[in-house]
DNA sequence: ACCATTTGACCAAT
DNA sequence: ATTGGTCAAATGGT
């Protein structure tokens, strides 16, 4: 209930992931069968567009800008990498967020009722994204169904390319862009892809980068070398929820 | 024949 | 030894 006293504690990202499930809710709402009044794609589009978003800034929040210095740490960093840029959401709608996932792998968890289903984005391969995702159904038998979802690494692919962020600027309203077949791509932004995460996307990053810094949360200099600084933040506001909207 | 999922094997980390 | 994540061969659908 009324838990309000840390109030100021609350991050950003704790506010990001709330949006990112109430939009993700509302998509449920909207595509469920019977909806009235049917969304048109523009509506879903969007959407869309909008989770993309905060799952951008969800996912620029967690990362630390660019290591730099790709010392001899590389070897273990991957690991490293994936642990600090994920994030974690619960959803009834763990597959419509935007993106195309291929599931390579399903497991049993430990204390977990449902296996856990591993998704790499489908486009990886040819466009060296790493992108990835697990989805667990909960054991909680609300009627519709909870789903974590927890995101690692932001892609890197052309879907993500042609992204909200330069789209968002009107105009480009009409048509679901989803289409893909559409291989003029304008702009060479992310040319190499091998540690593109942390190069390609500078530009929101040094955004949010910002912000934190206003924030006093961080030091305008030294802006990285810190693994496990305040962009360590876990998202896991998983067990203060209960109460809905 | 192609492509995505399934599924147990495998591996790294605990 | 146990657990979670990934690989890759087998499977199944088109």
């Amino acid at each position: 209930m009324a838990d309000y006293k840390d109030d100021f504690a609350v991050s950003a990202a704790d506010h990001l992931s709330k949006g990112y499930e109430r939009l993700t809710q509302l998509r449920a709402l909207l595509l469920s069968s019977s909806t009235e009044p049917q969304p048109t794609s523009l509506t879903i589009d969007l959407l869309d567009k909008s989770l993309f978003c905060l799952s951008n800034a969800l996912s620029q929040l967690k990362i630390s800008p660019r290591t730099s210095g790709a010392s001899s740490l590389d070897v273990h960093s991957n690991k490293r990498k994936r642990r600090l840029h994920s994030w974690t959401i619960t959803t009834t709608v763990p597959h419509f967020d935007g993106h195309e996932w291929r599931k390579y792998g399903q497991k049993r968890i430990h204390g977990a009722a449902f296996p856990r289903s591993y998704y790499k984005c489908a486009h990886g391969k040819e466009q060296g994204c790493l992108a990835t995702k697990t989805v667990q159904q909960l054991e909680s038998s609300a009627d519709p169904l909870q789903f974590e979802v927890s995101y690692s690494l932001r892609h890197t692919c052309k879907d993500m390319e042609a992204d909200p962020l330069l789209a968002m600027d009107s105009s480009t309203a009409t048509s679901l862009s989803l289409s893909g077949a559409q291989e003029a791509s304008p702009q060479p932004l992310l040319s190499d892809l091998q540690d593109a995460n942390y190069e390609a996307f500078s530009e929101p990053e040094s955004l949010m980068e910002a912000m934190l810094i206003e924030a006093g949360e961080l030091n305008a200099e030294q802006n990285m070398e810190q693994p496990f600084g305040v962009w360590d933040i876990d998202l896991e506001w998983a067990s203060s929820h209960g109460h809905d909207i």
